[in-house]
RNA sequence: GUGGCUGUAGCUCAGCUGGUUAGAGCAUCAGAUUGUGGUUCUGAGGGUCGUGGGUUCGAGUCCCAUUAGCCACCCCA
């Protein structure tokens, strides 16, 4: 009856998307493990109460609530209406829900976290991949449910985290082949800003406009700082703050006349420095600090990081940093942390882009086997069996076709060879296989079949 | 939550200031071709023009409502 629809913000993969995706995430999470990181999976929902109050505002109208079973049993229907009355005035009722999907990962780890301290070995290494969902209204990049990619460190305040972080970063983009700019800032040096400009109180207004920057220039900036209460000569300070430039030493040097007379200013500093002599001993080569990364989320302590994508014109394709107290709202306090997060549908956009998915990653089937008759069948049923133990996938075309169909199915599918076992092949314990690609066939004794696709077999 | 744009064949879209029987390309199916695909040629099927109402002699086209998608803002990944 009805058209067959999916959610708003919701998307099927498709095989060849599933596959590109894999490959993106078994590379993450390959290097997530090369570094000690552990897996974790939380529930797709979490008690309403774990998430409200976690975000911001905002963030509490965009989470997916899930309505409660049993509403409309009579014995419950005059409490439910009730609750309906509170929600209609804004209010949440555990009498209409008490649920929600999952917001983000670092909500739901943080629970994990404070139920588990006990248990957990720290400094407590996770990584985490799942997808999470926000009632948000979709747009261009911008789905209800996506996944995010994320690692973090609990229990430690050591910088060397950081640093490993940054080459986390390097290590999985260098693998999966795109040229980025990996770039570092310390929110303690904003906290800096925000002093000199005797302005602490409104430090989270300074740096949800800084972090704007790039996005709708200097001069928008400043009317959003002018709309946020400062005055000018405090917006002359940040102007001074966002012109810094050169290279790395040169930035610091600047930093430093600026705001290295404050004790914030001081240690995030250090801080740059500390992440700029060990990435460097490490071979790392591509850390930039840039002042003017702010990230909007004001939870980060420390170093905030931020990757972005060489040659193509597309927002940041990671980012993080570290934060002092995970546990602190539920009531485990002195847990802090350092976390990064990998946007998988934006590097999947980049990679796109820039053609930089391997050939061989949409690859199901090997070999397909062409239907000629019943005993032809039959003998490619057992031939079938002997690849498989040898692992090298295959299938049997579903029916007797012509020629034409059982190729098309093949290019189709993206299958490297066609095996054709006819009247002829049986009468002589031969096989015909046919590379798809380059179109030579050679005709190979049936016993020798697994040997001569594993030595056609293009790559890998 | 606020605003803008768009809904025509399976897909991508044409369709003029309203006018007879709504088109193209791709895809599908059949044939040229009963042991060789990706090229070509011939033919066929496929539509209550998102849905409901209105204006009109007449609506794919104009108006209103509704719904879905896209885009932007807020916010964020």
């Amino acid at each position: 009856m009805s058209k067959a629809t999916i959610p708003q913000g919701t998307r099927d993969f498709s095989a060849e998307v599933v596959r590109k995706r894999n490959y993106i995430i078994q590379t993450i999470k390959s290097v997530f493990e090369l570094y000690g990181f552990e897996p974790l999976e939380t529930p797709a929902m979490e008690n309403l109460d774990t998430l409200l109050g976690k975000y911001s505002e905002e963030g509490d109208k965009l989470i997916f609530k899930i309505l409660n079973n049993g509403l409309g049993d009579p014995k419950n229907i005059e409490k439910s209406r009730a609750a309906f009355e509170n929600v209609l005035q804004g209010k949440n009722d555990r009498q209409l829900t008490e649920r929600a999907l999952k917001y983000d990962l670092t909500i739901p780890f943080a629970r994990y976290v404070a139920m588990n301290h006990g248990q957990l070995t720290f400094p407590f290494k996770r990584y985490q991949v799942q997808p999470v969902w926000r009632a948000d209204r979709p747009q261009k990049g911008r789905y209800r449910e996506f996944y995010q990619c994320d690692a973090d460190v609990v229990g430690s305040t050591s910088l060397v985290n950081e640093v490993e972080f940054a080459l986390i970063y390097a290590n999985v983009f260098q693998q999966l082949n795109i040229d980025v700019e990996i770039k570092i800032n310390s929110r303690k040096i904003l906290t800096a800003l925000s002093e000199l400009c005797h302005a602490k109180d409104k430090l989270t207004g300074i740096t949800v406009a800084i972090d704007k920057l790039d996005k709708i220039g200097i001069e928008k900036v400043e009317g959003e700082l002018l709309q946020r209460g400062l005055n000018p000569e405090q917006i002359n300070i940040i102007k001074k703050y966002l012109g810094i430039s050169g290279n790395n030493k040169e930035k610091i040097k600047q930093v430093e006349e600026l705001l290295g007379h404050t004790e914030s200013g001081k240690k995030g500093i250090e801080e740059l420095e500390f992440m700029l002599n060990y990435s460097s001993d490490s071979g790392l080569q591509s850390l930039t600090i840039d002042f003017t990364l702010a990230r909007g989320l004001n939870y980060y302590t420390g170093i905030i990081f931020e990757v972005k994508a060489q040659h193509v014109q597309m927002g940041s394709i990671g980012g993080g940093g570290r934060y002092d107290d995970l546990t602190g709202l539920f009531g485990v306090p002195d847990i802090p942390g350092v976390g990064i997060s990998f946007g998988i549908d934006r590097i999947y956009d980049v990679m796109e882009e820039l053609s930089l998915f391997p050939k061989e990653v949409h690859q199901g089937t090997q070999v397909l086997f062409f239907n000629l008759g019943d005993a032809e069948s039959t003998k490619a049923f057992s031939l079938m069996h002997e690849l498989r133990a040898k692992d090298i996938s295959c299938e049997l075309f579903h029916q007797q076709s012509k020629f034409d169909k059982q190729f098309k199915y093949a290019e189709r599918k993206n299958i490297s060879f066609a095996a054709l076992i006819g009247s002829r092949e049986l009468e002589t314990n031969t096989c015909t296989v046919k590379d798809l690609r380059s179109g030579k066939q050679v005709s190979v004794k049936q016993s020798d079949l697994a040997e001569t696709i594993r030595k056609m077999k293009p790559e890998g």
